[in-house]
DNA sequence: TCTGGGGTCCTAGGACCC
DNA sequence: TCTGGGGTCCTAGGACCC
């Protein structure tokens, strides 16, 4: 490559590159904080069955991300225990993205609590930009962040980690390795528990140690995984995936500067059921549900899914102790089938009878407890728009119910007004009496992370 | 201490076609 | 009647992230 000599163009944009993260500190115990007085300054976790969030109260007594709930009510037995509101959260955190997007060329959001920017030139200080962030999300939200400058994403990441809570680090051009050097490899995107594992039996424990191995020999070892650790350790970019990436018009703010990412490559909805059963009824009316709740999601972003999953997740035990004596193997804590959609389609209706029918072959063919349920809309593409679709597809084009499409249009509009419980579809009606029902639908097992 | 939900990306193996 | 190889798509599963 032309661009890859010393000094060359890339080498000049790399340079240039500035990248910013910004990191919500205690994101969804803040959010309960702020909107409920009596918990403000108090040791407060937000989750069901693990700590998805918590202030920082809990966190000097010993209470961690990710911790089960009965652990850190051990460590910390005043612990308030919060479900959380993730609707709620989702506000504020557009908020904080559209404050972000006054001082940055774009913004993405990635996760419920964080968000990468790409800063322009350096006509500005970026310790002083980001302090003017700082000060304005503190101002208009009341929510702290931690923020992060560097040259690629994951430097920046890395950066913030240095920052939490509510600081500021950048690190600066040329200084990237005395930054990454000291850390013990799992710090780096992309190692977990395994690579850190298979790394560890190399004697590799930190970034320096990452960096003396041959880059062949990581490649041979890790894959394409391994190409990116060769860069990772060095503080050099690895791929499209990291740069800020382009914003999605539809969905963000019209003609605006910040969004989700455009390329969103699947949308799910799990829950964890309140009670274990086997009752194809009720699993059949929450996978109604749900569904219904993904297909929304999908049409809201003007996508059109071409592939269907449904997930199991089974009670201890796995399949029943009669089955697992007919077949003596592993039971799978797990099941789950799909299915590829032709023609594709966003329609509630078709969507639920094809993951309906999905869950009856699972259930026919497994005695199980289930504990979980589960869809995934996949392979998503733009979705062309009603009108035409009537010019392109005959009316009786198996899998293309225009009348359903019809139904949603008049359904999304009836919930943009008075909310999504407003009407249920078909079988999800059946959850009415056994779930709490709000405005916004019903109140599952983990309300801090279901939409 | 034994557990949440929503994502991304990679890989392996099989089916199928030319 | 038996024999090749490559490309592509599909499915299932796993690692990893916050």
């Amino acid at each position: 490559m032309v661009d890859s000599k010393p000094g060359g163009p890339r080498r000049k944009l790399r340079a240039r590159a500035r990248i910013l993260h910004l990191d919500i500190d205690a994101f969804l115990a803040s959010v309960v904080q702020l909107t409920e007085p009596a918990t403000f300054g108090q040791p407060l976790a937000v989750g069901t069955g693990v700590v998805a969030s918590r202030s920082y109260e809990a966190k000097v007594r010993g209470v961690e991300t990710a911790m089960p709930l009965s652990e850190a009510r051990r460590r910390c037995p005043e612990l308030i225990v919060h479900e959380g509101d993730a609707a709620l959260a989702m506000r504020f955190r557009k908020r904080v993205g559209e404050i972000v997007g006054r001082f940055a060329a774009r913004v993405e959001l990635t996760s419920l609590d964080d968000m990468y920017a790409e800063l322009q030139g350096h006509a500005t200080d970026p310790i002083d930009l980001a302090s003017r962030i700082r000060a304005q999300v503190r101002t208009e939200t009341g929510l702290s962040v931690a923020q992060g400058i560097g040259a690629t994403k994951t430097l920046a990441r890395l950066a913030t980690t240095k920052a939490k809570p509510g600081g500021i680090h950048w690190v600066r051009p040329g200084a990237e390795r005395r930054f990454l050097d000291p850390m013990p490899v799992e710090m780096l995107p992309g190692v977990g528990h395994k690579t850190a594992e298979t790394l560890a039996t190399y004697r590799i424990r930190t970034v320096a140690e990452l960096r003396l191995v041959d880059r062949t020999l990581l490649a041979e070892t890790f894959g394409v995984r391994g190409e990116e650790l060769y860069l990772k350790a060095r503080g050099l970019p690895c791929g499209a995936g990291d740069f800020v990436r382009e914003l999605d018009v539809e969905h963000g703010r019209p003609g605006g500067s910040w969004g989700e990412t455009s390329d969103t490559r699947e949308i799910s909805r799990t829950t964890s059921l309140w009670e274990a059963t086997s009752d194809p009824e009720s699993l059949r009316a929450m996978l109604t549900y749900l569904v219904d709740r993904a297909a929304k999601a999908l049409r809201e972003r003007g996508r059109i899914a071409a592939r269907l999953d449904v997930v199991l997740g089974l009670a201890s035990g796995g399949p029943s102790a009669f089955e697992a004596r007919e077949r003596p193997r592993r039971s799978p804590t797990s099941l789950h089938r799909g299915i590829a959609l032709a023609p594709p389609s966003s329609t509630t209706r078709v969507l639920v009878e094809r993951a309906i029918a999905l869950l009856e072959s699972l259930l026919d063919e497994h005695r199980c407890l289930v504990r979980l349920v589960g869809v995934r809309l996949g392979r998503l593409r733009m979705a062309v728009h009603g009108q035409q679709e009537r010019f392109l597809f005959a009316e009786d084009e198996p899998g293309l119910d225009l009348r359903g499409q019809r139904i949603d249009t008049a359904l999304d509009h009836l919930r943009a007004r008075h909310g999504f419980a407003a009407v249920l579809a078909g079988e999800a009606n059946a959850l009415r009496g056994s779930l709490a029902l709000g405005r916004d639908g019903f109140r599952l097992r983990t309300p801090s992370l279901t939409l």
